[in-house]
DNA sequence: ATGCCAGACAATGTCTGA
């Protein structure tokens, strides 16, 4: 069986007990995290590898950031950076092949204020995306495209579709290009496993959000074909974002049958 | 209407984020 989780970590290196505590205690074959937040020569290599990981990653001074790691095995980096747009310097996707699978590690842009430049170019990265995915497609390579997508696919995948009515999470157009990656073949493991909503996989530092169950659900494991018929079981991690010192996210699972 | 909270950078505040 293949565990591949995603994980915002939101810096790597505030976050490193945490991070070397979850490897640990859930053990996934491989582990893509977002917002590490650091330089690349400043990544924790040392350490991840001291646990038995190896990693390959994509950093950028103090934001995003991403990186894949393998349980005993080294990811062989197929790309790094989506076509697209040359002058786009935001470290955001990386990708891999591990354990015979392709896996493409995303953050996508938050895209907030909206309307404005940030949410242009989060509808830009997002139709970038598509067009490399849909190259994946034709790989028909087993792939699973996984991170933080900052896109809230539907109302049951929030914990007020008013309160967060305004945001760039949740716009018809966000939600459109969402779409159209799932009507491209891909499936959403957490959402095919929770047909009725009410997962979440983010809570707000602020305003009390994780008390009061305020949550949504944002980061996503999309499969492609190949691998939606090998899916065994998809899931969170909730109880990381209870820990002290917690990321604002948690980690999302699928396991993959061999 | 705005900030709430948090991390990085290199301040004792600013930028960025969701």
């Amino acid at each position: 069986m293949i565990k591949v989780a995603t994980f915002n970590i939101n810096g790597v290196k505030a976050r490193l007990p945490r991070l070397l505590e979850w490897l640990q205690e859930t053990r996934p074959s491989v582990a893509c995290l977002q917002e590490i937040k650091s330089q690349d020569e400043g990544f924790p290599i040392q350490d991840i590898e001291a646990i038995g990981y190896k990693a390959i990653w994509h950093g950028q001074k103090g934001f995003n950031g991403v990186a894949i790691l393998a349980d005993g095995v080294e990811p062989v980096e197929v790309r790094r950076g989506l076509e697209g747009e040359p002058e786009d310097e935001h470290s955001r996707y990386i990708e891999a092949d591990v354990f015979g699978l392709r896996i493409a590690c995303i953050y996508l842009p938050n895209g907030n204020p909206l309307p404005g430049p940030k949410f242009d170019y989060k509808l830009r990265w997002m139709e970038r995306l598509r067009k490399r995915m849909r190259e994946i497609s034709a790989e028909e390579v087993p792939a699973i495209v996984t991170g933080d997508f900052n896109v809230i696919p539907e109302d049951k995948d929030v914990w007020s579709p008013s309160a967060m009515a305004a945001d760039a999470l949740m716009q018809p157009e966000s939600r459109d290009a969402y779409a159209r990656l799932l009507g491209d073949g891909w499936t959403d493991a957490l959402d095919l496993h929770n047909p009725r909503g009410g997962v979440w996989t983010f809570w707000d530092y602020q305003a009390g959000a994780w008390q009061r169950d305020h949550g949504f659900r944002i980061d996503h494991a999309l499969l492609s074909p190949e691998v939606a018929d090998r899916l065994v079981a998809a899931g969170v991690d909730k109880e990381y974002r209870g820990r002290e010192k917690s990321s604002d996210h948690t980690p999302v699972w699928v396991q993959i049958r061999d």
